[in-house]
DNA sequence: CGCCGACTTGACATTAATCAAATGTAGTGG
DNA sequence: CCACTACATTTGATTAATGTCAAGTCGGCG
């Protein structure tokens, strides 16, 4: 991210212990004081909210090398839990020693206010995806999202393993267990799609973007 | 915000022309080169990313008081478009000369994450009204919301202006302009409101918090 | 082997969208 | 001031998409 090693050696100080979460665990859950971003080693996680009467709504999927907490900055408590999906490793980074750091590593101040606007943005994307698209559309566009992450990372596009059970990410899309399972089924039967428990492998990767961006249907 | 004397007025210093947006006039669009945040001084606003289709979503209302652009930081290009709702005024604030006050304001720094923050939860909050709720929950939420932020401001939280048409309120709420009709009868009917074009009172601002919040049903 | 939780599938119900018309409102020019 | 137009909103009838309910089936694990 074009720092200098020295800059590196600064922030590698303030870095905190890593922390082990086991499947299920809590990294944080709503109302906890904010002391720490984490920044994700291995694994995955999920945010939620809880709704006015006591459910959850899946606000985000984050995978390694994405951070956490910055929704808490602006009240000094957690908006949301979170919750390891695996058996997950996280860095701890405490936040008023990083917010020293910006004071003499500008590139640095830069480099988290670009990562905070990409929360913003990720968060408008989800919004287009609730807010204009049918389910078909929103389950293709959430396929995509995936497989791009993992791209991003190294990992194969096409070959990846849900990390979240079927539920969880009807919660995610506003849909039901119910429709979800419809959807892989059709995307199977129509051979975009290998589908195996939560192994999935993208058969037609340009035709799930179509779909995604609305251009096609799945009948 | 806790800013010394001298911190306001270098503020004051970096802080460019106020510009003049007509009503429907673009403040700003999507793939624009990103180089000012803009504080809104006076009026409405509402942002929208397209869909890959060409349409519209809605992802924000803005009123005075609040800030513009923030998701514009992460690639310096704009993610959507702003247009104002009515004739508006901002203030440019260029987020370079902002971000060199940074090094030398802390105080001002750690206003502006909080700002963020405030965005990302604000979105957060949209994501569960439009992942988890029914309609007339929708609907009754986004009331009490625009409700509470003009009380925020020094407004009538009961008495006030709908800046946008019905058919903006249900793009933003993933809803068609016909169901915004209805629900807006529905609760005159049982005289939650009393409407009148866009000027809404609220009678029951009570029952109104408890049908957003899910406890209650208006049938 | 048998249990349990996760997932799939089918039948039906409900919500909100779509289509179609009627009504209201603001603005314009006579 | 009024007629007229354009546009926004309301209302009604019908349809389509997705949710709900109810059985199943699958797969992992003791």
């Amino acid at each position: 991210m074009g720092l200098g090693e020295s800059d590196i050696s600064r922030l590698d100080e303030i870095i905190g212990r890593r922390r082990k979460i086991p499947k299920d665990g809590l990294l944080y859950r709503i109302d906890d004081t904010f002391t720490n971003l984490y920044a994700i080693r291995l694994g995955h996680f999920k945010t939620f909210q809880l709704t006015p009467n006591g459910e959850q709504q899946i606000t985000g999927f984050q995978m390694a090398g994405e951070l956490l907490g910055m929704d808490a900055i602006s009240t000094d408590r957690h908006h949301c839990d979170a919750v390891a999906l695996e058996d997950s490793e996280v860095c701890e980074i405490p936040f008023n020693r990083l917010e020293e750091l910006f004071g003499t590593i500008p590139t640095l101040l830069h480099h988290f206010h670009r990562m905070m606007s990409q929360e913003i943005t990720r968060e408008q994307n989800v919004m287009l995806l609730l807010g204009n698209m049918r389910a078909e559309q929103r389950f293709a566009a959430f396929l995509v999202n995936l497989s791009a992450r993992y791209a991003a990372r190294g990992y194969s596009s096409t070959n990846f393993q849900l990390r979240m059970s079927r539920e969880e990410i009807g919660n995610y899309l506003g849909l039901t267990i119910e429709s979800i399972s419809r959807l892989l089924s059709r995307f199977k039967k129509q051979n975009l799609l290998r589908v195996s428990n939560r192994e999935i492998e993208v058969l037609e990767p340009v035709n799930l973007k179509a779909i995604a961006a609305g251009t096609e249907t799945c009948s």
